[in-house]
RNA sequence: GUGCCCGUAGCUCAGCUGGAUAGAGCGUUGGUUUCCGGAGCCAAAGGCCGUGCGUUCAAAUCGCGCCGGGCACGCCA
């Protein structure tokens, strides 16, 4: 819970019980700001319960709270808004607090979690393209915000490497070298780019060709079945994919604390399915072992969890409820968060449904929670594709983003003097940073046309425009030589809003915590950095002669960039020392 | 066919567990530089919140219908 809001809270709980009404308030920041700093409407929501005018409730409230000494003014307003003005150095007292504090007062959970977060999603032969982008993004935020919270929070990039799939891929290579490679001749090299020319290929002419598909799920039976040559070419192919794909998530800033993948839980999932066809929950249908999922008050089609093909071969729905098994057993997870496009969610509620069928869910427990993100549509409002048709890959897109951050470097003629690599790093971190904000910016379910030339413009509501205001705040404490004082103390209305903007950090934080919803976090950061500018322009710190205001002055916009520095930590981007 | 999501300013989108005058960015128009980095700041114009009915003291927000758009629905992932 937000401290300041608390401690505000019990201030007006008190005041609601000495008025003769036992309730649980809410406090917000106020949205009419010219009335109030903070506001509370329960005299309106109680006026229905217990029959009585709002505005009396309101006056009532508001007589205990005359004597409290934090308000400025309280007013009751409308039809019994009970505005409340704060004192200065009440909100100047919470924003020393955040000065001397490493955290910024950030919450913390009272019973941390062991949580397991599974993202990125790549398979095995596919470049990552714009399409892993999201989740990879995404999910990366929301690790660091629910471990920032105080969880224990693990990523698994949770690997596609053992369905269908891997045999298309043997299928394709068998094509493209007139056999399948055999691994024991070394001259034998497969590369990253001849996966992913094989991959698309095979993948496409399965749709129309029966027999080549027939061959792709034999191979794959073949694998499964523990086949030693292609079980060598697996692990080949995979080596090949994780290195090439590591690359394109170091430059994003997204680390994976776990590797692992679908082929992990094989042996798991064959005993499982064992067990359950034993006790009954898996049964056969069709020559497949299905588990039926289907209730009856369910309102739509649910078709059942495919556990085995009636080949023998296992798919994604087996691999991923073996998975929450192992996470369970291995990881001691107690919550389990899975992102991907949102039209893969029926698919979660099969597997969920099935986990618990199995009985891996005890009292709620591990929490299976599913967020399924928008999905990235050209500007014709389709599925994203480059201008040729075909599908950006990750790879060049961040090099696009991270030339476009050079050329504007170069521009602005900031860092001139800075080496070429320099540059380039800081070119990086304006790209990914542009990149970054801009994907999450909005609401994870929200649908968003992917317009390179907006990702990467520079002003406005951008990623770049909060690194700019915190490399100037970074110049501004350097310059003056001193971080200023230790305490915060608030002089007129800029420095005021200021203030009270970067305390309301603390609650965007608990909000996109409670909603694993870091857009809060990124909105809030934009508000503040805006904030800063309006007191930068309005507060000309160097030439102040008072020195204990100017010292006050430099403590907050200290604080200012802890802030902004905090959120880059929280979503992943940096700040440059310059740029 | 069944289920889910979406429709808010010229454009891209917030706001949706009901609350005061519906917000932001871009774009447009105007102002701002003897001054800490102007990638900035200040301001203006711009909206039957798809539509109809209902619930309520109060609806962009909740319920139902309709119109328009998107997605998913057993041997792909």
């Amino acid at each position: 819970m937000v401290r300041y809001l608390q401690d505000l809270k019990n201030i007006l709980n008190a005041a609601f019980k000495a008025a003769g009404f036992d309730v649980d308030v809410i406090v917000r920041a106020s949205d009419r700001p010219d009335l109030s700093d903070f506001q509370c409407n329960d005299a309106l929501k109680l006026a229905k319960q217990v029959g009585q005018n709002p505005r009396a409730i309101a006056e009532a409230v508001k007589t205990q709270l005359d004597s409290e000494s934090v308000f400025i003014s309280i007013s009751v307003d409308g039809p019994g808004f009970l505005n409340m003005k704060m004192q200065d150095a009440w909100l100047a007292k919470y924003a020393t607090d955040m000065l001397g504090s490493d955290r910024l007062d950030l919450m913390v959970v009272d019973h941390p979690q062991k949580t397991v977060i599974d993202y990125g999603g790549p398979n095995v032969a596919k470049p990552l393209h714009v399409g892993h982008l999201r989740s990879a993004v995404i999910g990366e935020a929301i690790k660091r915000i629910i471990r920032m919270a105080g969880n224990d929070v693990i990523g698994d990039v949770h690997f596609g490497d053992w369905g269908l799939q891997m045999g298309l891929i043997f299928a394709g290579l068998e094509e493209k070298f007139n056999a399948l490679p055999n691994l024991s001749d070394k001259s034998v090299r497969i590369t990253m780019q001849d996966l992913s020319e094989v991959y698309p290929a095979a993948s496409l002419r399965s749709k129309t060709d029966d027999v080549f598909l027939e061959k792709a799920r034999d191979y794959t039976k073949q694998l499964q079945d523990g086949d030693l040559a292609l079980r060598g070419l697996w692990k080949y192919c995979r080596d090949v994919s994780v290195n090439a794909i590591s690359q394109n998530y170091d430059d994003l800033n997204i680390k994976f604390d776990l590797w692992m993948g679908e082929a992990d839980v094989h042996d798991r999932l064959i005993a499982l399915i064992k067990n359950a066809v034993h006790s009954g929950v898996i049964v056969e249908d069709d020559g497949a072992m299905i588990i039926n999922i289907a209730r009856e008050d369910d309102k739509k089609n649910m078709p059942p969890v495919l556990m085995m093909k009636s080949n023998g071969s296992v798919g994604y729905h087996g691999t991923d409820i073996a998975t929450i098994e192992q996470r369970i057993d291995e990881l001691r997870a107690q919550r389990i968060i899975y992102l991907t496009d949102k039209r893969q969610a029926l698919h979660f509620e099969q597997v969920f449904r099935g986990a618990e069928a199995l009985g891996f869910v005890n009292n709620g427990v591990p929490k299976l929670e599913y967020i399924g993100f928008g999905t990235m549509n050209g500007k014709d409002g389709k599925p994203f594709k480059t201008r040729d048709g075909g599908i950006l890959r990750l790879e060049d897109l961040i090099d696009s983003v991270k030339q476009s951050g050079l050329k504007k470097v170069k521009e602005a003629g900031v860092a001139q003097d800075a080496s070429e690599s320099e540059q380039e790093k800081i070119a990086l971190q304006v790209g990914v940073a542009a990149l970054k904000f801009a994907d999450l910016m909005n609401p994870v379910t929200t649908d968003y046309v992917f317009d390179l030339d907006a990702f990467t413009r520079f002003d406005g509501k951008t990623g770049p425009y909060i690194q700019y205001t915190a490399v100037r705040m970074q110049s501004l404490l350097a310059k003056a030589g001193s971080t200023g004082s230790d305490t915060i103390t608030l002089y007129n209305d800029a420095d005021r809003a200021l203030a009270k903007e970067i305390l309301s950090f603390q609650e965007a934080f608990a909000d996109a915590y409670d909603k694993l919803s870091p857009h809060i976090i990124c909105l809030k950061a934009y508000e503040i950095a805006s904030k800063f500018n309006a007191f930068y322009h309005h507060c000309h710190i160097m030439k102040e002669d008072d020195q204990a205001k100017r010292d006050s002055w430099l403590a907050l916009t200290s604080l200012t960039l802890k802030t902004l520095k905090k959120f880059a930590e929280l979503i992943g981007i940096e700040i440059p020392e310059r740029m």
